[in-house]
DNA sequence: AGCCTCCGTTCGAAATCTGAACTTTAGGTT
DNA sequence: AACCTAAAGTTCAGATTTCGAACGGAGGCT
C-alpha cells in the first residue's frame, strides 16, 4: 500500500491520516489553532521552504479544514482561517500537545500552558466517555465491526 | 527547518510530532491498540513493505512507546507491546478516529464501533476539561508560554 | 534435502524537500 | 521616473528520504 490509497481503506485512522498525517501538515494545524493566518506566519514559524508551506495549505483547503479567505485587496491576499471541520481537529491537536507535555517537557515544565476560558483554571485535556462522562482508558474500550 | 530538528523544538506539538507524526508510524499504532503485536500482523494488515514497519518498530521502541518482548524461543520470537508512554497515546488515537468516523464516513456509518466496558455503551470520545470537567472547544482555550 | 515461517536487512529507484531565484501586484522613497 | 519593500506564491536543480522488491538467516516440518 502507498499512501496514496490510504484513504480509501475502510479505516477512520488511514482516512483520517491521509488528510493530517504528514509532520508538516500537522504543524501548520498546531499554528492554526494558535492563531496564524497568514502565509508568512506560517514560514516564520515552522522555518520551512515555502513549496512545502503551498503545497500543504493547498491540501488542507482542498479538504475543507481550512479556507482560504481575502483578507486585503489592492495587492489581494488570502489568509487562511480553519472551517468547522478544521476546528473538529482540536483533539486532535490537543491529545498530541498533552502527551508531549506529558513525556517530552523539561524541568522548566510544558512550553505552553493551556487556561479554559469557561472556567478559568489552567487545564489538561480529558478524555471522557459520551455515554456516561467517565474518563475512558486504552483498556476500557472494546472494538467491533460497524 | 527539517524534520530530524522538530524534537529539539520548545513545542510539545512538535516533539510528539517527531516521534509519531508519520502516516506509518500512525498507522502501526492503530495495530497496536486493535490488539496486533507481531510483525507479521502488521505486515499483513498494512500493506506495505517490511523495511518500513521494520524502521517504524524500532524507532517506537527507540522512544519508549513499545516494548520488545520475547513470545516464543527456538527459535527467539519477538512481539510489540504498548508500554504505558503508548497507551498514553490512546487520546490520540481515539481523537483521529473520532474525526474520520465524523467526516469520512460513508452512509453505511463507520468502519469500527467503540463500546465502553465501564458503561456498557457504545460511545464517542469527549475531550473535557481536567478542572471543571466540561467539554472543552477550540474557542474556550487560551494559550500562554509556560 | 528441500520447503516453510517469521523477522528482518540491503540496495537502487522514486518521491520529497531545500534553497535560491523569479513573479505579481501594489505602496512608498529618492 | 527609478528604485525599494512587502506578501504570497511558483519554479527548478540538486540533496535527502523513503519505499518496495529481492535477498538473508535461523529454526522447524516432511
Amino acid at each position: 500500500m502507498r499512501w496514496s490509497e490510504l484513504a480509501d481503506q475502510p479505516c477512520s485512522v488511514a482516512r483520517s491520516v491521509a488528510v493530517i498525517g504528514d509532520r508538516w501538515t500537522l504543524m501548520v494545524l498546531r499554528d492554526c489553532f494558535l492563531g496564524q493566518r497568514r502565509f508568512e506566519d506560517f514560514e516564520r514559524n515552522l522555518g520551512i521552504s515555502r513549496g512545502i508551506i503551498a503545497d500543504r495549505l493547498k491540501h488542507l483547503v482542498a479538504e475543507g479544514v481550512l479556507r482560504r479567505e481575502v483578507y486585503q485587496r489592492r495587492p489581494t491576499r488570502h489568509e487562511y482561517r480553519l472551517t468547522e471541520k478544521g476546528h473538529a481537529l482540536h483533539p486532535v491537536i490537543m491529545a498530541i500537545v498533552h502527551w508531549g507535555d506529558v513525556h517530552y517537557a523539561g524541568p522548566e515544565g510544558p512550553p505552553l500552558i493551556h487556561r479554559h476560558r469557561t472556567c478559568g483554571c489552567d487545564f489538561a485535556p480529558k478524555l471522557t466517555c459520551s455515554e456516561c462522562g467517565e474518563a475512558v482508558t486504552s483498556r476500557e474500550v472494546e472494538v467491533r465491526a460497524g
